[in-house]
Parts: structure tokens; C-alpha cells; sequence
RNA sequence: GGCGAGUUACCCAAGCGGCCAAAGGGAUCUGAUUGUAAAUCAGCCGUCAUCGACUUCGGGGGUUCGAAUCCCUCACUCGCCA
């Protein structure tokens, strides 16, 4: 689903020096080889550039949503893009600070690698001067034999200075320890910097901070071989102010694929922002100008009831997530089921419509409630389901539910529409037949 | 290769023959308050179910009336020495 009128409309703001200040005041920015020549660099003629997601889950998540807007950012600023999907990488797994992860086929990864292709494509640019290339790091790794790869790359790293990068020490510091598969992640990575380095004359790298002893490894390489000094930038981890981790809802990664995390879960993920994070994520998560965000900025403080802020945040990136027809649709959703009132007052067309944007099935009126709720995914167990109903969590078309009943009919249900909630905002949408 | 330590529920972590479905903390979830916010307080927090039953403490095997707890074995991890 292409949404070529959401990025036609995107532009950086012009009131900025340049890119890299841009960059740097929507906090984009958190460690660089050296911001004195990036800016220079940033602010002159095109340059190449890239970041690269591997393939280790079938789709794109938030914290990678990141690295594609930043990826935007420069090419908006004329620099041209290189998409890299890590078809070789994902086979190895770069190292995460608690466990080994669980190598996967080559066939899933094959796979996954194909859908973070299509999905890079729907947030940055084709055709035009500076067109989003993709390339895959199996293309150069694939024919290279162990022997060869020892001699010509492994003889270029030092065992020492890959010991010193955190993800190495926090590993062999951890209970976990680390594989020799994983610890010689870093030069995989390295190599493909050198590689599209050679091949495009790619200068910069991007990436999260917690990647940056793979984007320097890169740097150093390019450095020792071919005696070019070339740069990478890593943006901040970003942090919830009340300590949980961002980009989980429920402790499931909110998914950029529709299939796998809704439009209206995206849409309601941002709509529930703190008020203490909302402005730092209008900064990095949207195209909004300067002057926009401050305006918002004062209005989280003088009317933080009405929470514009949020409003904006979720419509802006649910929009460039999935498209403005999408968006309008969960709007509209969240705005008729929303509130205490009586849904089937609603419009029926519009009600239909709304509890189709939820998770919704269809059931007969001999079921009972806490089957309904683990059928609709509101409960993951019928315990799960029970308990909640014991605890006065449950609502049927903002009915409370009182008593483990056996039957929707018993519940007072008559075939046709209903909103089932689990506690204040989880919702789900049920057809009554 | 040798010696030592360890593997407990989503995560961290106690337990070291019965009182263990398993302390404590965190996360999630629910109620109150509220702005579909935060903070706070309270509750819940293996599964199925009416009391109650069933499965769980790395895998497998054994001892015992009875094991997360003892023994054997396999796998994995960490540390020290070679």
C-alpha cells in the first residue's frame, strides 16, 4: 500500500541551518564520529549513504520506524539512500545484551527478507535523483569461503578491540556468554560498509546507538583498507519516562505490518503517550515544523485534558504507517466507541464500521462471556478471562459484567452488534448472531 | 583436558525431602482516582474447574509413603587452572 501523498507532502523544516541541526534538535542524534565534519558533510553536495535492518522477524517494528524517518530526513535533504536488508546478517544475529538468539532457516530468513524490503520502500522515495536503492548483504557474502573472509577481512580486526565494544563485554560479562557466531557479528557488518563504500562510494552509516560498535567497525575498516574517513551517526535508544520500554503494548512489539499489529492498536499505541514523552516523539516520529511542535508543546501544558498533542502524534503516524484513508477510518472508530454511552445508539453503519477496525468475530448467543473474550483475544486463557470478569474488568457495550455467566443471552445479548471492553481501553468487536 | 559453580513461572530471584503452584521484586492485567495521561492505593498474577483436580522448578532415569529439594546421566552456561 503505497501512500505516495504522504511522502510527496513530507519536506524538513527550512528554518533549520541545515540537515545535521535538524537532526541534532529533534534529537535524532546521540553518538557521531565527528559532528564538526558530519554537518559539513550534511550541509554540501549529496552524499551516499546507509542503514540496515536484518531479517531476524517477519516484519519491521517501531524502534526500526527510527532509523526509516531518519533515513527520510537526509534523502529530503538531497543525500541518496541506500536500503540494506541483512539477508547474510540475519543468518548470524548481531548480539543482544541478554541471551544468544536462535539461529533461524535460511528459507525464513529469505522470507522476512522480502517483506523488510517492501516495507522500507513505503517510507522513502523512488525514482527521482536521489531514488531509494535496496541491496542485500547475502549479494557479497554469499560466495565468500571461510578462508577467504579470514584473510582478506579478519586479518584487518584486532580480537582486543572487538572484546572492548559493550554488546561484546555485556555478553561476556553476562551468565549467557557469547558464541563465536555472534561475537564475529561485528565484522560481517563492517564488511558491508566497506563493500557499499566500494561499490556506491556510501559515506555515512546510520543506525540505534546500541549498534554502534557494528557502525564504527565499519568506519575503522574503511579507515585501515582503504585509507578513507567515512562516518556514522546513531540515534538514541528511546525511553518511556515511566521506566517501561518503548514500542510494546501489552509486552508485544508494535509491528509496522498491518497483519501483524493493527492500524487501530498503532493508532491508540501513540494516542496513550505521556504526557512527559508526547513532544520527543512529535520530534522524532513526525514531519511537523518547529514552530508546530512548540505550539503543541504549550498546549500539553495549558490544556493537557484535551490532549491535542497525542491526538496529532497518533493521526500523524498512523497516517505515514499506513495511510490517511486507514487513519481516518481508526479515527473514527476510536471516536464512536470511546465514552460511556450506549453504542447501539450509534449510527449502525458507523458502528459496523468502527467494530470492524477492532479485532472482532462472530458468535451465537449460547457462548459464554469468558469464551468470548479468549475467542476475541481480550483474554489469553479462559482463567485469564474469568478472573477479569470476577474483578469487574469486563463490559458489553459499556455494560459492566456482573457474575461468571454461561451464555450472552443470559447476559441480556440479543443478535447484532456489540463492543466488548477489558478494562478501560482494550476493546473488541463482537457480531451476535 | 582438569577443578569448581550454576540452569526455578514473562524477567530478576529465594527455596535445598512433606507446611511448595513454589517467598520477594519488576513487568503485564483489573478496580478506585483521572484526561483512553502520570503518580498513588488496592487486588489479581500456571491450567481446567463448583468444593476440587491436573501439569510445572534445564532433558531423561532412579531413591523415597512423599522430591524444585537426594542420587545417576545427558545438554547448556559461567569461573579458575592447563
Amino acid at each position: 500500500m503505497p501512500n505516495s501523498a504522504v511522502l510527496a507532502a513530507q519536506h524538513n523544516d527550512d528554518t533549520f541551518e541545515d540537515i545535521w541541526e535538524e537532526l541534532n534538535w529533534r534529537g535524532c542524534v546521540q553518538v557521531s564520529t565527528d559532528p564538526a565534519e558530519l554537518k559539513k558533510l550534511l550541509a554540501g553536495d549529496p552524499i551516499t549513504f546507509y542503514c540496515g535492518f536484518d531479517p531476524t522477524a517477519p516484519s519491521l517494528h517501531l524502534g526500526n520506524l527510527v532509523q526509516l524517518i531518519v533515513m527520510r530526513r537526509l534523502q529530503l535533504a538531497g543525500h541518496h539512500p541506500l536500503g540494506l536488508v541483512g539477508g547474510s546478517t540475519g543468518l548470524i544475529g548481531d548480539p543482544r545484551p541478554a541471551a544468544e538468539r536462535a539461529l533461524n532457516t535460511h528459507e525464513t530468513v529469505a522470507e522476512w527478507t522480502g517483506h523488510l524490503e517492501q516495507q522500507m520502500s513505503r517510507f522513502l522515495t523512488k525514482g527521482g535523483g536521489n531514488s531509494l536503492r535496496l541491496v542485500n548483504n547475502l549479494v557479497w557474502t554469499v560466495g565468500l569461503s571461510a578462508i577467504d573472509f579470514l584473510r582478506e577481512i579478519g586479518k584487518h580486526y584486532r580480537v582486543g578491540t572487538m572484546l572492548k565494544k559493550d554488546a561484546i563485554a555485556t555478553r561476556l560479562a553476562s551468565d549467557a556468554g557469547i558464541s563465536y557466531t555472534e561475537f564475529s557479528y561485528q565484522i560481517l557488518q563492517g564488511f558491508d560498509f566497506l563493500e557499499l563504500y566500494r561499490s556506491f562510494g556510501c559515506v555515512l552509516q546510520t543506525g540505534g546507538s546500541d549498534q554502534w560498535g557494528n557502525l564504527t567497525s565499519g568506519t575503522d575498516l574503511i579507515h585501515r583498507v582503504e585509507g578513507a574517513t567515512v562516518h556514522a551517526f546513531g540515534t538514541p535508544l528511546i525511553t518511556n519516562s515511566d521506566g517501561t520500554k518503548f514500542g510494546k503494548s501489552e509486552g508485544n512489539a508494535i509491528w509496522l505490518d498491518a497483519s501483524l499489529c493493527s492500524p487501530y492498536r498503532m493508532y491508540q499505541f501513540w494516542l496513550n503517550t505521556d504526557d512527559r514523552d508526547v513532544i520527543e516523539r512529535l520530534k522524532v516520529f513526525t514531519f511537523l515544523g518547529r514552530s508546530r511542535i512548540e505550539e503543541l508543546a504549550i498546549a500539553v501544558v495549558t490544556e493537557p485534558f484535551k490532549r491535542e498533542a497525542q491526538r496529532v502524534l497518533a493521526a500523524e503516524v498512523t497516517k505515514l504507517v499506513h495511510g490517511p484513508d486507514v487513519t481516518a477510518a481508526v479515527i473514527a472508530a476510536s471516536r464512536a466507541l470511546f465514552g460511556n454511552g450506549d453504542p447501539t445508539k450509534l449510527e449502525p453503519a458507523a458502528f459496523e464500521a468502527a467494530l470492524r477496525e477492532l479485532p472482532h468475530i462472530t458468535a451465537t448467543r449460547d457462548v459464554s462471556v469468558a469464551q468470548i473474550l479468549v475467542d476475541v483475544s481480550l483474554a489469553t486463557s479462559l482463567s485469564d478471562a474469568r478472573r477479569a470478569i470476577g474483578q469487574g474488568g469486563v463490559f458489553l457495550n459499556n455494560v459492566r459484567v456482573v457474575g461468571q455467566l454461561a451464555s450472552l443471552a443470559e447476559a441480556g445479548i440479543e443478535p447484532g452488534m456489540v463492543v466488548v471492553r477489558r478494562g478501560k481501553k482494550t476493546l473488541a468487536g463482537l457480531f451476535v448472531v
